[in-house]
DNA sequence: TCGATATCGCTTAGGAGATGAGCGAGTATA
DNA sequence: TATACTCGCTCATCTCCTAAGCGATATCGA
């Protein structure tokens, strides 16, 4: 292996990507685990992390077409993972918002059945954690700013080919995460 | 806030989950860049880590049926990512590896709207980029771990269900990813 | 103030992809 | 050698996503 530098480079992607892989298939078996499509789980967890949003939101931090998303929320409301209420501001908008029982079930799976945090850190020091902490969160920003980009990309080629006329699709990617 | 410790392990727990989303989302952008199913980038994705499979253990891993795999090697062949051969010492096994050439516009793409890694660990020392190696490693391992021990609590309730009769289904999730 | 344009969520038709079951071929075990 | 298992594949079926378009609401411009 060549200078230390580029062989820990090399060594943080290689991990970064392993760590990407492993956390695809491991959402994905929550999902199953919750009884819950890929793109359910998703959207939960969007939700989870915001709080409250629109359908069209969703539709735009996802990259789902709005038909697509008005399933999910069908499925998520159904399955009793999720609450909605017309928006008083807009009366085109829905805000929905995760019911907060259901949400302590799928905690509890985590809790059960999630990697332990504690396990993680172990032997670390404060200074070291913090280092984890300022990666996680930059590589966040970084991960959601890059799916935007595709996103954006990708649209750019489909607008291309069906030239002008816009669809339901989402008009453009959103940065936020 | 309680104290700095709880306080701690709160916020990494948040920043991880934050993360975990944001990764799902851009592995699956990067899949439609690449006019692939998420399914079928998945497998790509467990093909480039480990070089050569079988489609068997390709199921195994991901948690589909042998029935989708098929379906996932022929799209991934068809699309030039993958070369299969029969194995030379069990007649029944296909092996799978990736085409190089093809796997260098994957590269590419990371290359043009992944994260930028150099940014990522910006400032750090040697030492801390090593607690993000650590950390990214560990958690990778236990992921796998997380993600086995649900495939496999699902299957045995769908055993129960089905009482007796293995089907053609993975008969038990492979801790390896 | 009012018409034009956008956006919201929903619906529908159609298609892609996953499941679940079962098959023949090949391998391991008794 | 006979039996049980594993491999990859096929088929019918189902679920979910896309693409396109609709009515209702909101916003902008003249």
């Amino acid at each position: 292996m060549s200078q230390p530098v580029d062989s820990g480079r090399e060594q943080l992607a290689r991990a970064a990507r392993r760590h990407s892989t492993a956390t695809v298939l491991y959402h994905h078996a929550v999902a199953e685990r919750l009884g819950l499509g890929p793109s359910d789980h998703k959207c939960l967890d969007l939700l989870l992390q915001h709080g409250e949003l629109t359908g069209s939101r969703l539709a735009r931090m996802t990259g789902l077409t709005t038909g697509a998303v008005t399933g999910v929320v069908a499925r998520l409301e159904a399955a009793g993972f999720l609450h909605r209420r017309p928006d008083p501001a807009d009366g085109r908008r829905q805000l929905l918002r995760p019911v907060p029982e259901r949400v302590e079930e799928v905690a509890a799976v985590f809790a059960e059945d999630g990697p332990d945090l504690d396990r993680l850190t172990a032997g670390m020091t404060r200074e070291q954690v913090d280092a984890v902490l300022t990666f996680l969160s930059r590589a966040t920003d970084e991960l959601a700013a890059c799916a935007s980009r595709l996103r954006a990309r990708a649209l750019l080629v489909g607008a291309a080919r069906a030239s002008s006329r816009a669809p339901t699709h989402p008009e453009r990617a959103e940065e936020d995460a």
